[in-house]
RNA sequence: GCCCUCGUAGCUCAGUCGGAUAGAGCAACGGACUUCUAAUCCGCAGGUCGCAGGUUCGAUUCCUGCCGAGGGCGCCA
């Protein structure tokens, strides 16, 4: 139970090997002028010093009797070898899939513990549309993951701790706890941070003040913590509110902020002393590492301890590799964190595996992405501080302008179906737009494409799942009972749907390969785009006969189930009707 | 100055472990609604795959150089 393309590669190798004489990869791609080509041929032809064409046809003596999956093979071109599925294949592959658990999606092979970090906002700091695409990429591989079989711990390395509270604190003590705690809990939070900010700036009595707090905060002073909380509880309070809305598995359980470690730092310069990599550079504790080097060409180090004797965040992302390998047991660490990251968390490993933390074979996987531009091609909120896009307004407006084109599209509606399919759609479309185009590229965020019907978009994928709940809604038929049919593969549309519905497996695998959730988005467009046509060629309810109609309810079902599972793998929901 | 990422149709994006004619959507144009929800479908049109070399049977894909955009380059995180 794989995806065809994987079936058939699997069943070619053999032959490939017979006349490679060692193992050989048969190439198999999908193609233009049939279901697939194996392209083997023409490397192996060079390799063998005989023609392309020959080689084809060797393979194909050495494959044998192949009818039960394949309806034809032929030689083609220079020596691709084009291949057709049989109906037959098919549809039994497809009745497989729709009694498989994960619907034909494999297994880890090698499933493993892998931890997540993810989302990281800052306390008393807005969440801004970098901790979007963090959250909601993040997420999905979560999801993607734990559905293979990996176990995945999620963590949010929320920025809990450094010298910023300092002044943090003295602001809330100036505003009054109770006033300060009032405006937290609405979510003003860079209003109180730019007040702190300024003030820090602007009044040598406060940035004196902010100091000395700092270091009570560090030497843990009862008063300072309790005050430290009450930033740290306010904020993630409101952290909660955005993960609710944006429907992320996210939670309190899953916060593992930067003050999480503070009790590892110290073992981290010790460790890395005993290991002899610690060096002294201009009164930092440092360890230098090859093929990284400054403005002047000179080595660079990765400094873990300042001069002034306190820790900074490669310090504690060290501590992170050791607790999540260590205390956690993950082999793989993925960092769902923007670009500008990349030369840190590179050092960061380059450190980590200098020590020994990170064993042969464990992975430590920057999971870059780039930024969000508005329509100016500029970034949406500056790092510098230009008007701040606050998450939770933009989130209300995607529900607002979901809620107006619902209403408009589907007038009869109760008003309180048209805000649940509203939240999902909306959310649902926020969300894709960040999933659907390679990660590691900037994309330029749209209201009016991204909640459009037509198009690699949310509401066109969840319009496509509406549907065929509509035809059995309409139809009164159990959805579970028509999962034992078989079907029959008549028109080209179904056949065409039929062999998508079974890629769900690679497009689930794609994605985790590659750590690109576009990948799945990719495939959930084409299924969509497949049953539509399907859907206008192919009459279900009205089919000719019973036999048929059944036939095309079973692939409706299979449709529908892959379309709401996949869109659930990127977190998204998939309403009923729209 | 060095390093990293990106550059594909007017716009927004796929594709690239080297394979036959580079694909979608939008916008434009032409069709299809007494509908299993037309929120759709069908068709037509649109390209020196940034530029120039190299590797080879074959390069948008790999390599080198250049151009353009963004980011990073020691005590903020």
């Amino acid at each position: 139970m794989a995806d065809p393309f994987i079936s058939v590669a699997e069943r070619l190798a053999p032959a490939f090997a017979a006349v490679a004489g060692g193992a050989c990869d048969p190439v198999v791609r999908p193609s233009d002028r049939a279901d697939g080509q194996a392209n083997g041929a023409l490397a192996l032809a060079k390799k063998l010093g005989l023609q392309p064409r020959e080689v084809a046809q060797q393979v194909l003596d050495a494959a044998g009797d192949v009818s039960d999956m394949l309806a034809s093979t032929e030689i083609a071109g220079p020596g691709f070898i084009n291949l057709v599925f049989s109906n037959t294949f098919i549809a039994e592959q497809l009745s497989e899939a729709t009694h498989n658990p994960r619907l034909g999606v494999r297994a880890s092979s090698d499933p493993h513990t892998v931890v997540v970090d993810y989302s990281a906002p800052n306390v008393a700091k807005e969440m801004h549309v970098g901790h979007l695409r963090s959250s909601v990429i993040g997420d999905a591989l979560v999801r993607a993951l734990m559905f293979v079989g990996h176990t995945v711990v999620r963590e949010n390395h929320i920025g809990d701790w450094g010298t910023p509270f300092g002044m943090l604190i003295e602001h809330l003590i100036d505003m009054g706890e109770d006033n300060a705690a009032n405006e937290l809990g609405v979510g003003d939070l860079d209003g109180f941070y730019k007040a702190a900010r300024r003030k820090f700036e602007e009044s040598d009595e406060f940035k004196g003040r902010a100091r000395a707090r700092v270091v009570m905060l560090q030497g843990g002073d009862e008063d300072t913590l309790r005050l430290w909380r009450t930033l740290v509880s306010e904020s993630t309070r409101y952290f909660n509110q955005v993960y609710r809305q944006l429907d992320v598995l996210l939670t309190d359980d899953d916060l593992m902020g930067e003050s999480a470690y503070n009790p590892m730092l110290a073992p981290v310069v010790e460790r890395l002393r005993e290991a002899k990599l610690l060096e002294e550079s201009d009164g930092a504790d440092v360890v230098f590492v090859e093929g990284f080097t400054n403005r002047d060409n000179e080595p660079l180090p990765l400094i873990i301890r300042k001069g002034d004797g306190g820790y900074n965040y490669a310090t504690s992302d060290l501590a992170c590799v050791i607790d999540r390998v260590e205390r956690i047991g993950a082999r793989s660490l993925l960092y769902v964190v923007g670009a500008p990251q990349a030369q840190h968390l590179q050092m960061v490993e380059a450190v980590a595996r200098k020590a020994g933390w990170l064993p042969e074979g464990y992975i430590m996987n920057h999971v870059s992405f780039g930024s969000v531009l508005g329509a100016d091609r500029k970034m949406l909120k500056s790092r510098s501080g230009g008007e701040t896009v606050k998450l939770n307004a933009l989130l209300d407006e995607a529900v607002e302008r979901a809620e107006i084109s619902v209403a408009e599209k589907n007038p009869d509606m109760s008003a309180a179906d048209r805000t649940a399919v509203a939240t999902m759609v909306g959310i649902g479309a926020v969300k894709y737009s960040d999933l659907s185009s390679d990660r590691v590229k900037d994309y330029i965020f749209d209201w009016d494409r991204m909640l459009s019907f037509e198009g690699n978009t949310a509401p066109y994928l969840q319009y496509a799942h509406a549907r065929i709940c509509s035809i059995f809604r309409r139809a009164g038929i159990d959805r579970a009972a028509i999962r034992d049919v078989v079907p029959t593969l008549v028109e080209v549309q179904e056949r065409d749907l039929a062999l998508r519905i079974l890629r769900f497996d690679s497009a689930v695998w794609e994605m985790i390969d590659t750590l690109g959730p576009h990948k799945l988005c990719t495939y959930l467009f084409d299924l969509a785009t497949d049953f539509t046509s399907f859907y206008e060629h192919c009459p279900v309810l009205k089919a000719d006969n019973d036999a048929m109609r059944d036939s095309r309810l079973a692939l409706c079902d299979a449709t529908a189930r892959i379309m709401s599972e996949g869109l659930l793998l990127l977190g998204i929901r998939a309403p009923e009707q729209m």
